[in-house]
DNA sequence: CCTGAACGCTACTATGCTGTAGCGCTACTC
DNA sequence: GAGTAGCGCTACAGCATAGTAGCGTTCAGG
C-alpha cells in the first residue's frame, strides 16, 4: 500500500521549494527526486500550483517566546536562536520566490501572510511583556516596534544578501532597543 | 533608418521587467510590446540574459542628498520623496524577481549590488554629516545605521507589501533617530 | 483465489520559450 | 542607379513544462 507516498512527496516539495526556489519547483522535477511517478503525484494534487501552496504553507514554524524579564535580552534569546538554525539561511531563495508570486496569486499570498505573521509573532509577544513591565516608550505602535526590530534583520540577510554575524546581530539589537526603550532612569509616567 | 529601435526596445524592456516581472521577462512579449521583430531584437542583444541585466543596470538612479541640518529632517526629506516617487511601489515585483534570480546569477548580482548601493548612497552621506555634526551616538558603525534606517521601510514595503502612509514613516523614523542620536542634553564626548 | 486500490511507466498533446535561417522590403548613401 | 544597413516576417529546431490516457503491476484484504 506504501503508506507513505503522499508523504515521501510532500517531504521532497519541500526539499526542492527550498533548494531551487518557486521557479525550480518542477513536477518533473519532483518525479526525478521522489522516485514517485508523475501520475501518482497528480493522483494527490490536483495541480502544481495547489501543491506549491501546500508546500508553502506547511513551512509555518511556531516558535517559542522567551520571558528573560528585559527586552533585550528577550530579543537575544529569540533572533539567537533564530540565526543559529542552519536551514534558515536557505530559505531565502525559498522566500523571495514566494513574496514575488505572491504578488500574483491570492493563495499563495494568503499562505505566506500566515508564515510571516506567525513568525513575527514571539516579537509581538516580548513587545507586549516589555510594555506591562514599563520598558517602553509611551506611544509607541506595536505595529511599528515589531518593523523597526525585524526590518533590518531581514533587510540584511534576505534582500542584500550579506552575512550575520552574532556581532552585527548585537550592535543591531542594542540600537534598535536604545530607541524602543526609556533611558533607565526614567521613571514610567 | 529608425534610429530608435534600439531605444524603444529597451524602453518597452524596463516597462515590461517592472510590470510583469523577471519571470515575465520575454522576448517574445517584448515583440508583442514593442512591436518590433524578434530577429531585430537579437541584433541588438546577444541573448535575453544580456537584455536583462543591461534592463536592471539601466535602473540606476541618482538621488541627491539633502541637507537640512539635522539627521531626523535630512531622513524625512529624503524617504518623503522617495515614498512620493508613484512608480517605485511598482517595482516591487521587480526588486524581488531580481532579487532572487540574482541569488543565481553573478551578473545580475552585480548590477543588483550596483543599484542598492546607489540607492543608500544619500542614507551613508546624511548620517556622516550627522556624525560631524556629532549627532551620533559614539560608536555606531554606519553599516548598522544604515540597515537600521533603511531596513524597516524596506521590510514594510518590500516584504509584507504594506500600505505606508505619512504617518508610518514618521512614526518609524522618530524610533529609528531616537536610536542613533544622543539624548539633546547630552554634549558630544 | 479474486478483487480493487494504489502505484509505475510510456506515450502523448499542448503550450511557451530561446535562438536561428532565409528571404524580402525600405530607405539612405555614394 | 547600385549598394548596403537596418528591419520585418515566416518558419523552424530544440527544449522544458503541465497535464492526461492507457495499460501493466503489486499487494492487501475478503
Amino acid at each position: 500500500m506504501t503508506r507513505g507516498t503522499h508523504e515521501r512527496i510532500r517531504d521532497t516539495a519541500v526539499e526542492l521549494l527550498i533548494t531551487e526556489g518557486v521557479t525550480g519547483f518542477t513536477i518533473d522535477e519532483l518525479c526525478r527526486r521522489s522516485r514517485v511517478a508523475k501520475t501518482t503525484i497528480y493522483r494527490h494534487w490536483p495541480s502544481v500550483h495547489d501543491l506549491l501552496v501546500d508546500t508553502v504553507a506547511s513551512q509555518i514554524e511556531h516558535l517559542p517566546t522567551p520571558d528573560t524579564g528585559a527586552l533585550r535580552s528577550d530579543l537575544g534569546v529569540l533572533f539567537g536562536q533564530v540565526m543559529s538554525m542552519p536551514e534558515i539561511i536557505g530559505k531565502r531563495r525559498m522566500m523571495l520566490g514566494v513574496m514575488q508570486a505572491a504578488t500574483d496569486d491570492q493563495d499563495l499570498r494568503h499562505a505566506l501572510n500566515k508564515l510571516t505573521r506567525e513568525r513575527s509573532l514571539p516579537v509581538r509577544n516580548v513587545l507586549h511583556h516589555a510594555r506591562k513591565r514599563g520598558e517602553l516608550v509611551d506611544g509607541i505602535a506595536i505595529d511599528h516596534a515589531v518593523d523597526l526590530i525585524e526590518g533590518p534583520i531581514v533587510y540584511r540577510y534576505m534582500i542584500r544578501g550579506d552575512a550575520f554575524d552574532q556581532h552585527d546581530l548585537d550592535a543591531i539589537l542594542d540600537l534598535v532597543v536604545a530607541g524602543l526603550t526609556r533611558p533607565p532612569d526614567t521613571p514610567p509616567a
